[in-house]
DNA sequence: AATATTCCCGTTTTT
DNA sequence: CGGGAATATT
């Protein structure tokens, strides 16, 4: 071992703390690392990778994967700044299988120039396999029956397990779409999201030999965000690590907030039945926030069952007490958001480090409307990304159909854009003459004929055929400049080229999108046109939810995930809204909606503001609203309340802490006052040998129970009242 | 084929 | 109420 090498490993261990140490130096079997929110999780797999390609196993043969591009190119960053693990394989689970259904293809029986089908064109296909059914869309919307399927395939089950399986006629409708859907993917040898996945996943359950050399190949696996993971991604970890066992996953379950997406949270509170021999690390220093912000989100998660207890704690200052903001409306609400943030910039408050969380984005509305008024530059971080552009997914539908000439999805979408005259009726004609011959769509338009049965349109219809045969070697050449080659030929740059205000957009993201395209080369001497499509299929993002730093930001909950802001709002805490429940009956996954409060609540540095508006502006109406439960499972001597109208909030009490001065004259029964819940009577007192817990029954409704010490309670004698 | 009108529906959305 | 999609109109 050379010196310089152990200064190397010095280094990676540098200021870091003894579980982080334990984490890092962790190397042969399982580990998982329950890191909690602003632990420094990210340091500590990224030394770890390096302090792996070191120490055990050559760079090449370390694999990390994360759920986000962002995620991926985060931590690649990271580690090539630790100059110690080139060749490293860092990557999103989607990336990583698609390029291994590419390389295994034939194993994995499918086409190896296979289309990456995004939601938008797993609609349309959707819609026609409805269609085909015979059914119609108003009554199987494709957005139900996609989540559906969607939901199935993420639990590893395919049309052909799904349908024996059925238990009632809405369900053995939808395994019907389910296999025609199947099938119209085949035709257009495509894969869904779902399906790369799923492919991999029993790719790896069922062909040993490929298993055998994947493992030999990929030594070390760390997954990131492990909480996150669905049974596809589960049986992929596993499978992965058969025989080394070399598994390193860190998560957080506290942080799983997307149970509706087919993650399943049993996968990290297992994962030690899973991994018999694995080592635990709990990061529970907190970096970030200041105590009483983290007491608050601590006290709160508590609440939750299906967790693994972890004790946050940070040296951090104490900080000021989080409020609690009850407003009379939704405008008040946003409005006094708004003074809030103005009065904090006025102070060295930047704009950059303010964020306003809510649960849905319709809350956003009165907020930007809120800080227009008040001339605070924002920006709202929302999902319409850039390759979701219908200029830039044109392009790619060129490019598509030239890959892959079984792409119909990509070839009807382009056929008529720009507009040439081809429409509904030629369409339909030309599917059924191509039908009739035995021939693809696209076969039956670049053949060599005249037409005739599609009548006035025949000329133009061969004007596509000779346009996409021109196209053709466009395919060999380097993806920017088939790029360019697509858009001018097209007529598409044609299309946006006369002034104006709405092309000027077009236009410059073509040019972007022919820049992504040279930049995605710049670094893959080797990448061809195949390879551009599948980056561009899975990167949907583009940087696009970066704090810039110019003004406040809004998003929802779950856009916040991993970011962090110095001070922080969520708004709308109120039942039905946070947490969320679709309708009255129907209540949610609390735990989860739990959990992504308690999210928002660590994304805060220094200032935590919850809010709630008495009355809620929702759908053209005003309904009156019931308080968020979670508020009041906040130590009412942990936060500070206060209705914004009061000329002074009412402080915290000194005495928070400490036992009543009159407990002995406390009884089942005795009347007591809480400044929120209102007046209540003591259900049941319990002397514990540290803590007395006390059980009230409110006037109002609810029914609580506290350590008296922090219930924040006042006895009241009974002449008191009335 | 482009534009007007009606109608429907309404969480979150890593890929 | 308001956006998007399906449908009607020119």
């Amino acid at each position: 071992m050379t010196s310089s090498h152990s200064t190397r490993v010095a280094e990676l261990l540098a200021e870091l703390t003894e579980p982080q140490r334990e984490a890092v130096l962790h190397t042969d079997g399982p580990l998982l690392v329950i890191a909690g929110p602003g632990s420094g999780k990210t340091r500590v797999v990224t030394r770890r990778a390096a302090h792996l390609a070191l120490t055990a196993a050559p760079a090449r043969q370390i694999l990390a994967i994360t759920f986000t591009n962002k995620a991926a190119r985060e931590m690649r960053e990271r580690i090539d700044a630790l100059s110690v693990a080139e060749g490293m394989t860092v990557c999103t689970f989607h990336a990583l299988c698609a390029k291994l259904l590419r390389i295994h293809h034939e194993r994995a029986r499918v086409p190896r120039n296979f289309t990456i089908f995004d939601r938008d064109d797993r609609r349309r296909l959707l819609k026609q396999a409805i269609e085909d059914c015979q059914l119609s869309t108003t009554n199987w919307s494709p957005a139900s029956v996609e989540g559906a399927i969607s939901t199935a395939k993420n639990d590893l089950r395919s049309a052909r397990a799904f349908a024996p399986h059925t238990r009632d006629w809405r369900e053995a409708t939808i395994a019907r779409i389910y296999e025609r859907y199947e099938t119209l993917l085949a035709e257009n040898a495509a894969l869904d999201f779902d399906d790369l996945l799923m492919r991999v996943a029993l790719l790896l359950r069922d062909d040993e030999a490929l298993r055998d050399e994947l493992e030999d190949r990929y030594r070390y696996v760390l997954i990131d965000e492990y909480q996150d993971t669905n049974a596809a991604q589960y049986l992929i970890a596993r499978k992965l690590v058969e025989k080394r066992q070399n598994l390193c996953a860190t998560g957080d379950p506290d942080q799983s907030i997307y149970g509706w997406r087919g993650a399943n949270l049993e996968n990290i509170l297992s994962f030690e039945h899973d991994f018999p021999s694995t080592r635990v690390v709990r990061l529970e220093q907190n970096y970030r926030s200041t105590q009483r912000i983290l007491a608050v989100a601590d006290a709160l998660i508590a609440g939750n069952r299906r967790r693994k207890l972890k004790a946050l704690w940070t040296q951090n200052e104490e900080g000021p007490w989080p409020r609690v903001l009850q407003y009379d409306n939704s405008e008040e609400e946003a409005a006094g958001v708004a003074r809030d943030i103005s009065q904090r910039l006025r102070g060295r408050t930047a704009p950059g480090g303010i964020a306003v969380f809510y649960r849905v984005n319709s809350l956003s509305r009165a907020v930007e409307e809120a800080l227009l008024r008040e001339g605070i530059k924002y920006q709202v971080a929302r999902g319409v990304e850039f390759y979701n552009r219908k200029e830039v997914k044109d392009v790619l539908a060129y490019l598509r159909v030239l890959v892959n000439p079984a792409d119909e999805v990509a070839l009807f979408r382009i056929i008529n854009t720009p507009a040439r005259g081809i429409g509904d009726t030629t369409l339909e004609r030309l599917r059924e003459a191509a039908g009739l011959e035995g021939v693809t769509a696209l076969e039956f338009i670049t053949s060599d004929r005249d037409f005739a049965e599609l009548g006035r349109a025949a000329v133009k219809v061969r004007q596509f055929g000779e346009l996409l045969r021109s196209l053709r070697p466009a395919v060999e050449q380097r993806p920017a400049t088939a790029l360019g080659e697509v858009i001018s030929r097209t007529g598409l740059r044609a299309m946006y080229m006369q002034e104006g205000d709405r092309e000027e957009s077009e236009r410059r993201n073509l040019d972007e999108l022919i820049n992504a395209a040279t930049l995605f080369q710049a670094d893959r001497p080797e990448a061809t046109l195949i390879d551009w499509l599948e980056y561009a299929a899975l990167v949907s993002d583009v940087d696009s939810v970066e704090q810039s730093g110019a003004g406040v930001t809004l998003m929802t909950l779950h856009a916040a995930k991993g970011l962090e802001f110095d001070v922080v709002y969520i708004i709308g805490l109120e039942d039905g809204l946070l947490p969320f429940r679709r309708d009255e009956f129907v209540r949610g996954d609390e735990e989860e909606e739990r959990r992504l409060c308690f999210v928002g609540m660590t994304r805060a540095r220094k200032v935590l503001t919850l809010s709630r508006a008495r009355q809620r502006f929702v759908r053209g109406s005003t309904l009156a609203t019931v308080r968020s439960p979670f508020l009041d499972e906040l130590p009412p001597a942990a936060v500070e309340w206060s209705t914004p109208a009061d000329a002074a909030p009412q402080r915290k009490r000194a005495d928070a802490g400490r036992l009543p001065e009159d407990l002995d004259q406390w009884t089942v029964g005795t009347l007591v006052r809480h400044p929120v819940l209102g007046l209540g009577q003591v259900l049941s007192l319990t002397r514990g040998g540290k803590r007395t817990h006390v059980d009230v029954q409110f006037q109002s409704g609810p029914k609580r129970s506290w350590a008296l010490e922090f219930a924040d309670l006042v006895r009241v004698d009974f002449d008191e009242v009335e």
